[in-house]
Parts: C-alpha cells; structure tokens; sequence
DNA sequence: CGACCATTTGATATGGATCAAGCGATGTGG
DNA sequence: CCACATCGCTTGATCCATATCAAATGGTCG
C-alpha cells in the first residue's frame, strides 16, 4: 500500500505575468459568474495552486484537463477529480485549498476572484444559488467517487471508464488525457493493475485501446454489468 | 468483495402518527433553522427515510445516532456516514433521497420541511448560507471519507476511531453507538477485519476495549503514527 | 539514432476476504 | 429462575485479488 506517484514535477506558479482579458468568453451556458474574470493559460503539468494556499480564486476550465490531488504523508497520492472543458473548480470552504490543481495538458482557465464572487453574492441572491449548486454537484461526484471506491479494481476501471465516456457526451470513442498513474491514484489501485484491467477488457472485447490514450467502448452491456 | 449486510429489518415508516411540537428545542447553536421544524422519536434500527424517496424534509439529530447508507446491486452496503446530536442530514441536491437513514440507536430526529426552508431561503441571506454552509460541511466530510477509503485496514480503523474521538469533544474515551458491521460497511473492510483490527490495537495498548462498544485512546500518538 | 518516459507484461508476495467455528451477552419462554 | 435460542463479536485456517518487484516494449523528442 505504498509507492503510487512519489510526485514528479510541478513548476512552480502563482506568481506569473498579470492575467488578461477574456479570449474564448461566454462557454457553456451558466450564471452570472460565467461572466467575470480572466483567462489564463498552463501548460502541461504546470501547477495553478497547490495545496495550502490560500484559495483567493475560482476556477473554470475553458479548454483542457486539470487534476485536483492530494500528498500523503507517506507520498502517496490521491486525486480529487479530473475537470475539464466547462467544469469549476478550486471552490473551498475554509480560506486555504485542500488539494491542489494541476494541468494534465495544456490548459486554458478562467480564473474569478473569490472576494468579488462573494461580495456579488452578497446582493444576488442567484450567485449565491449557483454557488451553492457548485458545491452540491461536488458533493455527489465525490459521493460517487466513494462508491468507487469500495468496489474491484474491474469495477473501479470500468465505472471510470463509463464516467469518462459520459462526460463526452456519451461518446463511445473516449480520450484519456490522464496518465495511468493519473488513473491509478483516482482509484486507488496500482498503474500496473489499471494496465492489466485495461487489457483484460480489451482481451475480452468490451473495449478497444487504439492506443493507449483513447479507448472505444465496445460492449456497454458487458461493461455496465462489470460495473457492478 | 461480497456478502457484507445483506440487510436485516428495517420497518416501514414515513407514514406514522403526526410529529408533534419540539420537546428538546435549541440544543446547539446555530442560524435560524435551527428554530424550525417539529421533534419525531425513532427507536432503534428503524428507518428515517429510504433511497429513492422524494426528500421534503431536512433533519437535525437531537440525540442518539443515524447512519445514512445505500445498498448496491449486488448486496454490498456503503455507510455514507453516522450523524450525532446537532448534525444535520437528509438534505439533497435533488428531489430523491440518494442514501437510506436509519436510527441506529433509539434517537430524536428534528424534522424540518424542505419547502419551508427554501422559502426562507429565498428572502433570508442567513439561511441560504447556512444551507450552503451545510452542503459544504458535508463536501468535506465526504472528501474525508475518500482519503480514508485509499488507506490500509489498519489506518482506516484507527482513522475512524481518531474521528468518533474528535466528535466526542476530543475524550480518549469513546462509545461506539454502532455494529462492528456498521464500522466495516462505512470502511470499506469486512466485519472480521475490523475485529482483527481493534484486537490487534488492543494488544499492542494503542486502545484498550472495556467492552466491544467502548474504546479507550490510551497512546494518541502511537494512533496519529499508525493514522499514515 | 539514441535517450527517455509511459505503458505493458511477467513472477512472486501479501493483506484482507472468505469460510468456519467458538464464545459471551441478552432476551424469551417454560 | 433457569435453559435455550439468538445475536454480535472474536478467533482460526485458507484463499485470492491486488500490490510489489522486475524487465521488456513502444512511442516521442532531441
């Protein structure tokens, strides 16, 4: 039970050039918050906070995928979640990050500050709703994540995979931008275990592996019964 | 990774006598909810409210203890979490009750309509906050719980019994309200495995057991060391 | 082409599950 | 009030899923 990422890099960030206005505006649907802030861009594996800053800022992916993850005190990790294009994160309780938040590609991300949603939110009752809407629609991904959890590793890899293939718009072609051990530590099972699940379903044709970053589901019964 | 509960009782309610006026009011501080809402007794294993229902209601532990739980397809049962008095439970981001509430001792439930509040809601600030305050209280317990989830047996037993130690005021002298099986079903572990656990604990002089349902903190430190 | 990194594959070890008794409390009916 | 059934917990023996250790393969970038 040790080992798993040891952590590798992580440049580090927060203080950068001054962000900029808004280039790709107005993305998804959403409330007034949707409006405000400035675009800033990372690069693959590059740090946007870390965990115990102070979390002045909210998030929202304009365009790639960032991970929310954790050090163990004995080095191992865990990963909160993978955000991608239209997803907020970095939303806390306290006034210090929990986790922290990586790019997995390169990354385009709007970034609000926190005291000016809460001042909004202090007057609009509807910014106020819609942060309350964010933080229970975190509550049930982590519900879920918990149901994951307990189950096999096959059910692990599987519920991944079905959760990944839902994101996108119920695609069967699904992209991974995620490492294996990226996948590992979501998990919680070993890069050698999420290898040898994924083979196994590729063996047993409910999934293909085009190669070993996109896969294309291929038998959703099979698939929605291995899930458990 | 099967058997675990397989259920055992579980009484049908939700249609019983009408609750009557609060008997044990203002216990805990707290905003204006806590001024809501009418006193109900549940005896012990008796259902609150089952997954699936349409949740009307928000409750607030006035004594005794409530475990939230869901049965998976196959018969494996998660515990979402176990509730004491002055915690709230029951609210949801839908209109479905996702986990099952159970009493699992004889326990007093404040019992607070849904709609009343989010009328409140809708013109007092100070309730809507202490709505959302709640959903993110619960965020971070579920987060948590996650972090548990990754750990080894060992460190699962002994993270629990640190967090029954820290509800219970920081005393190193804890009651367990709940079944070696409810303790297992919320870790993730079988019921032999956290006898083995604690036995294990109990020998080495990390805890002392009087009895099956108290434990005593005899060496924090060896625990915190042990907790990973 | 060669170095590096991510992924796969193979061999072995092990923590926790499973299967199976045994034991001590609690409660019930005779 | 005691005998017996039941229930929750513990303990023991064995098995198996997944971790660990080790090496080969393949893809990417200079």
């Amino acid at each position: 039970m040790l080992t798993q990422t040891m952590i590798t890099e992580s440049p580090r960030l927060a203080d950068r050039p001054a962000p900029g206005r808004p280039p790709g505006e107005g993305r998804l649907l959403g409330g007034p918050i949707d409006l405000m802030g400035a675009c800033m861009s990372f690069a693959r594996n590059e740090e946007i906070y870390g965990e115990g800053e102070p979390a002045e800022y909210l998030y929202k992916v304009v365009s790639g995928t960032v991970r929310t993850s954790k050090i163990l005190a004995d080095g191992r990790r865990q990963i909160g979640a993978f955000y991608q294009a239209g997803d907020m994160f970095g939303l806390e309780m306290g006034d210090e990050h929990t986790f922290s938040a990586e790019a997995i590609t390169d990354a385009e991300v709007r970034v609000i500050k926190r005291n000016a949603i809460a001042a909004l939110a202090q007057r609009d009752n509807d910014v106020a709703r819609e942060l309350w809407t964010l933080t229970g629609h975190e509550l049930q991904r982590v519900q879920k994540h918990v149901l994951l959890l307990i189950k096999t590793a096959q059910e692990r890899v599987v519920g991944f995979l079905l959760e990944m293939a839902q994101r996108a718009h119920g695609s069967n072609e699904v992209d991974l931008p995620m490492s294996r051990q990226d996948i590992a530590d979501y998990l919680g099972l070993t890069i050698e275990t999420v290898s040898r699940t994924l083979t196994h379903l590729a063996t047993t044709a409910a999934i293909e592996l085009p190669t070993s970053r996109h896969v294309v589901l291929r038998n959703r019964a099979a698939l929605t019964r291995l899930n458990g």
